[in-house]
DNA sequence: AATAAAGCTTGTCAAGTGTCCTAATTTGGA
DNA sequence: TCCAAATTAGGACACTTGACAAGCTTTATT
């Protein structure tokens, strides 16, 4: 067990942790705590301020730490911010992962409460904020590119199965298309209807909008051979 | 015509110009291509290197310029990237008004028309790295977001114009969410398959598969009625 | 109680930041 | 040609940044 200390679970109404800390090993509990508290306050600077609030001093303050002590925990800002980012994208793919345990018989039901609790978790502040943060930086940083993009193919695993499930005629490229569009559709949304967003009060409709379109082209949808 | 300097402008084959200065007022010529070296400089470096390496000695060095030089054209650096940010997203606009000329008769080759133009722009190194940066600033910068609302209002218009063709059945808040959600869904492939992205490769299916999903929804949606 | 490891404080360092100021140079019209 | 305005150069300022080192305090264990 790798990875622990997650906040609430609740099954179809999942709450997701601020973060999924690595699990304690060595050193006292007081080390781990603070460093714990570094990242949490690391987060929420990230969340309210932007990566660019994310200095050192800052983080010190945030959590009433003094630089010698935060350096002493993590030597580099590299390798906090690293830290940071690793124990964020677990903390969602824990998540995903369990949105993989639904059990509904039809897969149309399925792929409505997948998208609805997605749609849902986009319009939080955290996620709102957090991943343009995480699509910047992919762009000039390959560890963070990698590991968001694992983070994605996670999350589309569950679509993939539900689109699998209703269209076991189509091939395997296709339904990766497929799940891919379902699934960067949604994210789209988040810079419109995220938090706090201009169209955030028309997410309803919207998710109403997405479902009933995803289910139609994942019914239809005729792959051209190119 | 308060902007000018475009560059080339081919009908439904758009070339975003990099930039859209505005018009030169005063001063001598060669103030005037000094100041947009620097906004060129600064995009470079937008572009290739984030938002993080927009320093004013960056940018000065990106143009061959002293510092001194630069901040008498920018007195500060916010006053820098907010005309950086205006001329880049200005020209945006420009593209976005253009598409509105399009006069094919039926909608639904406009539609694909608008979508396999926007999604085509989506694949550029400069749409796939400048626009995750906007996102990212306008969680915490006021101007930053109503600068990219404006924008995305302009680039809904030509899609609610053929969604009203469509559907003029549909009452206008149900058509401007259809034409949001077809907007927002191709942002969210930039992440996926935009510029050096894993999926950039599929970006031929997914657009075909984006655009037989919209035409559907458009179609087919009936608006419950709240 | 002793002790060694872990945790923390304090101070310092060079490098980088935005901004400002003065003096030189260039420009374009009179 | 001349000159005032526009532009450029160069340097300086106060401040922040990440990193480091030497010593002090707390912790857990024997």
């Amino acid at each position: 067990m790798p990875y622990s200390n997650l906040e609430t679970r609740k099954f179809k109404n999942i709450s997701i942790a601020e973060l999924a800390f690595p699990a304690r090993e060595g050193g006292y509990s007081k080390g781990h705590e603070t460093r714990e508290q570094i990242l949490s306050a690391a987060l929420h600077l990230l969340v309210e301020e932007g990566y660019g609030a994310l200095t050192m001093r800052r983080i010190a303050a945030a959590c009433g730490l003094r630089i010698g002590n935060l350096t002493y925990h993590f030597a580099t800002r590299e390798e906090l911010i690293r830290a940071l980012l690793d124990a964020l994208i677990r903390a969602y793919e824990i998540e995903f992962d369990a949105i993989l345990q639904f059990t509904d018989e039809l897969p149309e039901e399925r792929l409505a409460e997948v998208c609805g609790l997605i749609l849902e978790d986009i319009r939080t502040k955290k996620t709102t904020h957090v991943f343009p943060e995480l699509w910047a930086l992919a762009n000039h940083d390959r560890f963070v590119l990698e590991r968001v993009q694992e983070l994605y193919t996670r999350a589309r695993r569950s679509l993939l199965d539900i689109v699998a499930e209703m269209r076991p005629d189509l091939d395997p490229q296709g339904r990766e298309n497929l799940a891919l569009f379902i699934s960067a559709s949604m994210e789209g949304l988040t810079v419109f209807a995220g938090y706090e967003k201009p169209f955030e009060g028309q997410m309803g409709e919207l998710e109403r909008i997405a479902i009933q379109s995803f289910l139609q082209i994942v019914k239809t949808y005729r792959r051209t051979q190119t």
